[in-house]
DNA sequence: TGATATACGGAACATTGTTCCGTTTATCAA
DNA sequence: TTGATAAACGGAACAATGTTCCGTATATCA
């Protein structure tokens, strides 16, 4: 592999000349932009409203993502990215065990601004198609560490698969109505409790 | 409870008047026609498509179906009671145990073409929250009696509650690629073998 | 600092959703 | 049978959104 691994943008540019930086910018303020309409307006929101939000042309914004699906997609990585990223600076900056249990309580804030893709990913847009198998690429590792760590501290059991916890929680999180958010961190409060229950050392 | 109970058509007629016959030809006429685009071209499908193949203006459309989700909503329940229909066809016409194997494939043909609804039904429309209710009352008296003719006549076993093997199926119907439809259809069979293994009296 | 590749912005066009009203037609009473 | 009238029809017109295209602006590099 050489490392012309550059961040997988659309772009002009042949090999000779640099990315530039008015592009790299305005990537990142229409993922920025989309990320939050997407939230306030569903992912069918205009996209006239993104390139607004992101403050810059209609142009641009399909320069970049020429389908909707592909502002989607990457849209979902960015913010898989910054779960992952968050497990760690959490697991510098708590005990294993606390660590953890803030992490999980992240992990149900991502999935429930997940919703409304949740609709779009069975949609069988081929550009969607990658997308559960980086979901676990890069979870799971990230849940095994912190499970590791907290095990080897003796605060919880080490009999339960990272994956089975993500889905787990996955599940728990799809229930809907008023107190849907409620519910669902006291269900995996449970679980969390559930995994304390067994721990080796500690009571 | 007075019986007015008409069609529930969205109709300007005041109670002295009845309904025109053209109305009723024409709802008819609408509701085929979005089966079919709605098969072909999702249910996103422009609504004048669905007004051409039903040979009616866009402005009819709009009177009998304002919101998109009423017409899908409307397709949905007419093909439910289409399919709970052939039940009592298959069941006049055929022994108990092969009605109820076909009834089953037929079933799977009623899921392999609500996939498409799939998205929709999980969009949080309140358009669609009186479905799940409207499948299960519809499907599962008609299932029981398919049950219950082919468990009288020893076919099968007696013990398999309807509603566990309607959602069974539908779980079954939900995997995807090329060779979905076989593989459900290969799955199913092997439930009703499943079925007939239990029998009381011939083997 | 000038030349040039690159990217930007948004007008213009295309597609689809939705409304509105003049025209047509089914119904019903006479 | 026929005329009056309510009911429904059809599609033009408008609105909202998706998509393309190209003149203009600017970052890069020699």
């Amino acid at each position: 592999m050489q490392d012309d691994a550059k961040p997988d943008l659309t772009t002009d540019a042949r090999p000779g000349r640099a990315v530039r930086a008015d592009a790299l910018r305005n990537e990142d303020a229409l993922l920025e932009a989309a990320k939050i309409v997407f939230v306030s307006a569903g992912v069918d929101a205009p996209v006239r409203d993104i390139a607004a939000q992101a403050g810059v042309g209609i142009g641009t914004l399909y320069r970049r993502f020429p389908k909707r699906s592909d502002l989607v997609a990457a849209v979902f990585r960015r913010e898989v990215d910054a779960c992952v990223a968050e497990a760690e600076v959490l697991a510098a900056t708590h005990p294993p065990g606390e660590a953890l249990q803030r992490w999980l309580n992240r992990y149900t804030v991502f999935l429930a601004t997940k919703k409304g893709l949740a609709a779009a990913l069975f949609s069988g847009d081929p550009a969607f198609d990658a997308l559960p198998a980086y979901f676990r690429e890069r979870f799971e590792p990230c849940l095994a560490a912190l499970l590791q760590s907290a095990a080897g501290a003796g605060v919880i059991r080490a009999d339960v698969a990272p994956y089975d916890l993500l889905r787990a929680i996955g599940n728990l999180a799809v229930s809907t109505g008023d107190d849907a958010q409620r519910h669902t961190q006291d269900m995996v409060k449970l679980l969390f409790d559930g995994l304390r229950y067994g721990a080796v050392s500690k009571g």
